[in-house]
DNA sequence: AAGCGAAGGACCC
DNA sequence: TGCCAGGGTCCTTCGTGC
């Protein structure tokens, strides 16, 4: 009917609801033990507590030297974040859980495992990232950049030229959606801690995919794979997912936004952003008022809760959202100085778009709360990218963008698997044929074709590799598909793999093409 | 020199 | 027993070829 019905489908194959902020905090973030303790075997660490006690009190007895190796302050700075995290992780939702326990469990549980070998890798090359960075910083740290405060000072100039203060952005987020929407039809499920599940790839109980509070308090969330959770919780009630009375409860809730602002912009079943400012006109209401009045709504309609921020931009309306979740909200007015005093004290964390990884490289150059920005900035601008800086620097602005508006133009799409650890060639092949036509449908009914081809594999040890091609012509069908996918799966020949995907790029509409794959270009603009 | 394709990642839901 | 998804977007780096 309405716009927002087309992105039904891309949106309705969002599976996990929430951030997966569980394991952001666990083994993933494997330390690099310093010179003094030898390597980097985490398996030693709750073996060696006299040892790392010892680094501990040095660590929290401050720097006795005024030369600081940077490198191994680096070091030792990740591994006293992890002892930190490790026993006394901060975890929202968490307040209730024995937090050491939490960790100390998924740790037992995840250890040797090709998973967690996989991320101690990956965390690996993280740390060298980190260290390449601060050895740059090493040089530069004792100039005085004079030049670079001078080009920064005028760049944020320009951004203040993007601020725009008129609008009145709303992020509205449901609490625990697919939880509470399994809640409604089973009310005794509301007192016992209960998830829902999907994903059974490799067998056992797979991924989870929501959990509600109950379930919360024990540490499970969604994102987190079923065995652990039934050992957080063995009385955990596992329930299955069931999309359609998801997606009908969303429908209920998007038509409440509808009144509101018909151009809202939905960005997965259970949240969206409005822009109300054409609203507020029609009405003596303040913002934060009709916010309330359309949460009231929406727990009509569904006997749902929603959280929602209220603010200038897509960015601080989304960052306000998580003051006061859950079944809250929060109004940060369009005044600079309110805007200012919202974001300085907040973990760069908080920022849309800073994850595990960029929180840990900013850490390590002195960069924790949004307000260390700005006395950094000199630095930053050297040391980041142009597109990473600015950025940064909106975000210490409370500069981004207003536009809300439902257009959506699809750039890729893929099917991926994962299966039981598969090697032999004729399974191999059979996997990529079933996945080709699973593709290929999908692009029927959404009667796309695309021109560069792209195969994904993830071997049995968790290493990912993407392989690419770009055709000549635009395909669509199975066999081609399925065709250019082998050519690149046979140069990766032999592997041991437990998933397999394709993705089709470069899209356009198949009315746009002629017989031979071609685009056709309209006459007119040629000349 | 600019642009593009390919590969790898970070991040989001 | 057995051991961590899938669908996207965007950014960065590197290499080749006009």
């Amino acid at each position: 009917m309405d716009h927002h019905d087309e992105d039904d489908a891309h949106l309705s194959s969002q599976i996990v609801e929430e951030e997966d902020l569980l394991f952001d905090d666990g083994p993933s973030e494997q330390p690099s033990l310093d010179e003094t303790t030898g390597n980097a075997d985490i398996d030693k660490i709750t073996a060696q507590h006299s040892d790392i006690d010892e680094t501990l009190r040095v660590r929290l007895a401050g720097p006795s030297t005024s030369k600081v190796n940077y490198h191994a302050l680096q070091r030792l700075f990740t591994f006293i974040e992890f002892l930190i995290n490790y026993y006394f992780p901060i975890q929202a939702g968490m307040d209730s859980v024995d937090k050491a326990k939490v960790n100390e469990i998924i740790y037992e549980v995840s250890k040797g495992s090709s998973f967690f070998e996989n991320e101690r890798k990956k965390d690996n090359a993280v740390t060298g990232r980190i260290n390449a960075l601060l050895s740059k910083y090493e040089r530069i740290k004792n100039d005085v950049l004079s030049e670079e405060f001078i080009i920064v000072d005028n760049m944020i100039e320009e951004l203040e030229d993007e601020r725009d203060l008129n609008q009145c952005i709303v992020h509205i987020d449901m609490d625990a959606f697919y939880a509470s929407v399994e809640e409604l039809d089973q009310p005794h499920l509301k007192t016992v801690p209960m998830v829902s599940f999907a994903f059974q790839a490799v067998g056992g109980i797979g991924m989870l995919c929501t959990s509600n509070y109950e379930a919360r308090k024990f540490g499970v969330r969604s994102a987190m794979p079923g065995y652990i959770a039934l050992k957080l919780c063995p009385q955990l009630k596992i329930v299955p997912l069931n999309f359609s009375k998801y997606r009908e409860a969303s429908a209920k809730v998007r038509s409440v936004f509808e009144q509101y602002d018909p151009h809202y912009c939905p960005m997965s079943l259970d949240e969206a952003y409005l822009n109300i400012t054409e609203h507020l006109k029609t009405t003596n209401k303040s913002p934060p008022e009709v916010v309330v009045e359309i949460r009231d709504k929406i727990f009509k309609e569904t006997l749902l809760t929603a959280s929602a921020g209220i603010a200038a931009n897509k960015m601080l309306a989304k960052m306000c959202t998580d003051v006061n979740k859950p079944n809250g909200q929060f109004y940060l007015k369009s005044e600079l100085a309110d805007i200012q005093e919202f974001i300085n004290p907040l973990s760069i964390r908080k920022i849309p778009g800073v994850g595990r990884v960029t929180e840990r490289v900013l850490n390590a150059l002195n960069v924790n709360t949004c307000k260390d920005i700005y006395p950094q900035r000199a630095m930053l601008y050297k040391l980041l990218s142009d597109i990473s800086f600015k950025f940064l620097l909106r975000a210490h602005l409370g500069i981004g963008s207003t536009s809300v508006d439902s257009e959506y133009v699809r750039k890729s799409i893929s099917v991926e698997r994962t299966f039981r650890s598969l090697s032999s060639r004729t399974d191999l092949y059979f996997k990529l044929k079933d996945i080709a036509q699973k593709l290929a449908k999908d692009l029927e009914s959404k009667n796309l074709c695309g021109k560069t081809l792209g195969l994904k594999i993830k071997l049995t040890s968790f290493e990912v590799r993407t392989r690419a091609k770009t055709l000549p012509g635009n395909i669509y069908k199975q066999e081609d598909l399925e065709k250019y996918a082998s050519q690149l799966l046979e140069k990766e020949l032999p592997v041991s793999l437990r998933l397999m995907g394709i993705r089709l790029s470069s899209l356009c509409s198949r009315d746009e093409i002629d017989q031979k794959g071609v685009k056709r270009v309209g006459i007119c603009t040629i000349f």
